[in-house]
DNA sequence: GAAAACAATTGACAAATGTCAAGCGCCTCA
DNA sequence: TGAGGCGCTTGACATTTGTCAATTGTTTTC
């Protein structure tokens, strides 16, 4: 489990064995069943979280009590609501788990505490966000400018691992369509 | 024009008169008219650009032509292409002036060499960063759980300045409808 | 100052998507 | 092991949004 961060991280930062068990020891494993939640709306998210094992959703419920899914992360990927981290407020947004799954939790200050510490550490996450920002500007230009059937296309081309591992019923819901709706389009009408 | 900066900084980070002069000596000023490119699909996005007067959009167009706003952007706000920026790959994006504008342009190397020299600078760009990715995140999320008309009353909301100085089909894009849906909707149906 | 371009509206109709209800197969878990 | 729940599909119909064309008033441009 700790092994998929460590090989995460050498592939990601010039980080050495000794700064490496620094990570190690501020991190702690939690292992989530199927529909477990990470974190709840409105509670304030406390950790940034890395994905060792499993599938998992960031969600809003609207006051229709439909959810519309934000975003999947599996392995090798982060997940926390950062509005809620950052600014320390409740929470908009569900995560929890679709499989069973492990992620690795690291609290805010102790965060904060690595990224003084390893620069290249702190170099490694600001390139994720950034990467992170450019991927939801792209996906903003995609969710606007294309029909119901090229967004599903592209979904699976882009995710194929999202594709296969979460229901239908989700990923209509990714794409902000009903599940009907994408069942008819993938069996062309 | 430099003014404006100047207090955007003074009031966003510590900054010393001094360590000010530096970020004004690589900056430099560039009048936009109407309808004039900031940047153009398929060229490089070489600036990370400063508003100090005017409305500016980021778009793409699709096959068909259509044009689909990502989003605008104003007086005290930065706008780039981040993926083109980071990558020196392309734009998929054009960004042009809706009102004649006025930018202060930091090259990339430059803007690195300012962001080591000066750390104040360096997190405030970094704070931006991970504003605009919260604020991309909850795009996100209206766009696929909002019927037109509640975009709408938001985007006026959030947004009264963008409601007030673009034009309704340039509305219309950025919340990925039709002008004639918009018109309707505001004349309530 | 006239001609052209632009911005917004409206009507009639078409296409896309949503809603509700029913049915089917498969998994699971008590 | 069997009853219920879940995931997906399908049909009939309602609603929303898009398309195309015409109209009007306003701005731009030469």
């Amino acid at each position: 489990m700790v092994d998929i961060f460590k090989r995460y991280v050498l592939d990601h930062a010039e980080v050495s064995e000794d700064e490496f068990a620094i990570l190690e020891s501020a991190s702690h494993i939690r292992k989530l069943r199927k529909r477990q939640y990470l974190l709840q709306e409105g509670d304030v998210c406390r950790y940034h979280c890395f994905i060792t094992k499993g599938l998992l959703r960031t969600y809003s419920v609207d006051d229709k009590g439909n959810e519309h899914i934000i975003r999947f992360a599996m392995e090798n990927w982060w997940i926390s609501d950062r509005e809620s981290l950052v600014n320390g407020t409740p929470s908009k947004y569900n995560i929890d788990a679709i499989e069973d799954a492990e992620v690795l939790l690291f609290a805010k200050a102790d965060m904060n505490m690595l990224m003084d510490k390893l620069p290249v550490f702190k170099k490694m996450i600001s390139d994720i966000l950034d990467k992170s920002f450019i991927t939801s500007q792209n996906r903003i230009n995609e969710v606007i400018s294309s029909t119901a059937e090229e967004k599903y296309h592209n979904f699976v081309q882009r995710y194929p691992q999202f594709a296969l591992r979460a229901p239908q019923a989700m990923i209509a819901s990714y794409l902000g369509i009903k599940p009907e709706t994408l069942s008819r389009l993938r069996n062309k009408r």
